[in-house]
DNA sequence: AGTTTGTGAATTGGATCCAATGTAACGAGA
DNA sequence: TCTCGTTACATTGGATCCAATTCACAAACT
């Protein structure tokens, strides 16, 4: 009965863990190729180099960090081509999901969405705009109410974050007016419910991100 | 220098037990909502509980097994909705994978696939079908040369294997033959390097059987 | 007779310890 | 001075051991 934290229902360590390296991954405090120490993780969360294994089995599971067996774990890297392809697969699976999220939209549902796109519009900073985006697109998806098509995609996000923060640095305000007019239309398809056109908006929106990639090949590059 | 059976690159045991578990699922032997025991998968394997543990939350990752804290791993199962949600994305990829491999093929992939598909129709029972069915479309997407893509197809392929086969155990040869119909009309767009009706009949094929799903909830209620 | 509660065993989660592999620094030789 | 080989160290992989939680069975109570 004392309110000691709870690991609530069946959160265990190792996934406390996973979620703590994976949001170290996604914010770029771990670069890719970085080496990830079991030892030194565990130190950082206080209990042994059990869970911490767990926790990197997860995530060499989810394509964000890749262990090779005696030589350690390291933050996955991408090759341009290796991007490319789950842009690919983003733009089959986002248009879908948004397409099955527009008819249950409420009207406070895209009101939210349209104060979300403002946020957007009104960032700073490349981190505030990574922020932002993905929150505006993570709630366009929430009405779909399909949790494993809205994993997958979150999954394809979060192993290209890091090179969509180093394009928006790359390109710094350049494109961003593209973005927000992209994102007025699907608002507009938004208030219409309609589906295909916002679903058909989404396609073009990610696609157009997939070629920027294929014009800065110098993202990949070792470091 | 001793022959000993190696690891090979990076294949811990944790990876040899994951595959072994993998297998056991999909090939119904281990069935949906069955417990799946730490001790006795340690002394199965030879070795001890630690490898196990680590294997059953890659298997958890993938969507193969469910993972309760202080309850213990069990074969994850599927509602309907859930399986109509996988197929929905296999709508979406399966079609673009394949439309990625067609313009690569040689004749030699054709015959080849030509074979495989004889292999489909000419099998005499449930577990026969499966298996060369699933030859059949893997080896159609091998030339696609889509690691990340392939993986995540074949990751909603092995979720959904146990409701596959229970819907072919459900109506034995009925629908067969529109199965081989699809397959051959396939063939034919191999032929013609004609990425793009490839695509569109398969994904008819799969949204065909996401429909049949649907007419089969008894598929899905519990033992 | 059905429900509930308590006690027991079985199973899972975690920590410490030991072996094996990979890495790196150091030294010797060309 | 550069290269190669050897040795020492750090890190990973695995096994055994201990604590905590859950589940099952049984007994008692309503």
């Amino acid at each position: 009965m004392t309110e000691i934290l709870r690991n609530g229902t069946g959160l265990a360590q190792s996934s406390i863990i996973a979620a703590g390296v994976r949001d170290e991954i996604l914010s770029g405090t771990r670069r890719p190729g970085e080496r990830i120490g079991q030892q030194a993780l565990a130190e950082q969360y206080g209990t042994s180099r059990l869970p911490v294994r767990e926790a990197l089995r997860m995530l060499e599971s989810e394509g964000l960090v890749t262990v090779v067996s005696n030589a350690g774990a390291r933050v996955s890297k991408l090759e341009l081509d290796e991007c490319v392809e789950i842009y690919r697969i983003r733009e089959q699976l986002d248009p879908l999901l948004v397409s099955l999220a527009v008819p249950n939209y409420t009207d406070e549902d895209i009101a939210r969405l349209t104060e979300l796109e403002r946020a957007v519009a009104m960032a700073s900073n490349v981190e505030e705009f990574l922020s932002a985006d993905r929150t505006f697109h993570v709630e366009s998806y929430r009405a779909a109410r399909s949790p494993i098509l809205f994993e997958t995609v979150e999954r394809m996000w979060n192993t290209t974050q890091h090179y969509r923060r180093a394009y928006s640095h790359l390109v710094g305000d350049d494109g961003l007016g593209l973005n927000h007019l992209e994102h007025q239309l699907m608002l507009a398809a938004f208030r219409d419910r309609d589906a295909s056109e916002a679903r058909r908006l989404l396609y073009s929106h990610i696609r157009r991100t997939r070629r920027a990639f294929t014009r800065h090949p110098e993202i990949f590059q070792e470091a």
